[in-house]
DNA sequence: GCAAGGATATTCT
DNA sequence: GAATATCCTTGCA
């Protein structure tokens, strides 16, 4: 079941930490590829770090669309990765999707990724969209209409256990805890010690 | 398992 | 020129 908007929190900290344990789906000609998303980032408004941080840009306005459309952006030259908006128009805010534990169309996954055992497969940001066939092209899509690439729902209802600890990969903004990953997962990326607090549900950060 | 170094494109100073 | 929301390979434990 695709996520609707409305389903979104509004917030972009509380919607990183409800977007763990939800689906990420490719519906492409050749099969379907989703998985579950197990571990994600936020960048909120004024955070100086964030791609946003700086302003509108011609590279980064699909952070300043509606909440649950597509950002994709390269770094380091040679990995894409994959962000959702997550404020209303016109503020530039996002959460970028970390890794996922692959479910379906894995036999389409290894086929981009020869070798890779499983666990490898969509776990780090660039590695997941290799995985997940996502390019630049996908920049600014709408992914709360069920179509092509979308956010799906578990079936079973149950909160996840979420642990909160640093981002990866900054040199700034280091002691915020807005990096959220499915505790029990063996399918995060980065060191799983180091983490702050452990809870379920909604709190506060 | 973990650390170090290189590759690579784009942006910012 | 330096920095960057990374990944891969190599070397060592």
């Amino acid at each position: 079941m695709p996520l609707g908007r409305d389903e979104l929190p509004v917030d972009t900290i509380e919607l990183a930490r409800f977007m763990v344990g939800k689906y990420l789906v490719h519906d492409m000609p050749d099969g379907r590829i989703s998985g579950q998303i197990v571990e994600i980032e936020a960048y909120p408004v004024g955070d100086s770090t964030s791609h946003a941080f700086q302003g509108l840009r011609p590279y980064n306005g699909s952070m300043f669309l509606e909440r649950g459309h597509a950002y994709v952006r390269l770094t380091y030259g040679t990995a894409y990765m994959l962000n959702m908006s997550s404020e209303t128009v016109g503020i530039g805010a996002g959460v970028l999707l970390r890794a996922v534990e692959p479910v379906d169309g894995i036999a389409l996954m290894e086929a981009r990724r020869p070798g890779v055992p499983l666990r490898d497969l969509a776990r780090g940001p660039g590695r997941l969209t290799v995985a997940f066939g996502i390019g630049q092209s996908f920049d600014g899509r709408d992914l709360c209409t069920g179509r092509d690439l979308w956010i799906g729902k578990g079936e079973d209802e149950a909160d996840p256990i979420v642990a909160a600890t640093k981002r990866i990969g900054l040199s700034r903004e280091m002691h915020r805890p807005l990096r959220f990953y499915l505790s029990a997962s063996a399918y995060v990326s980065g060191p799983r010690r180091l983490l702050l607090p452990l809870f379920t549900g909604v709190s506060d950060v």
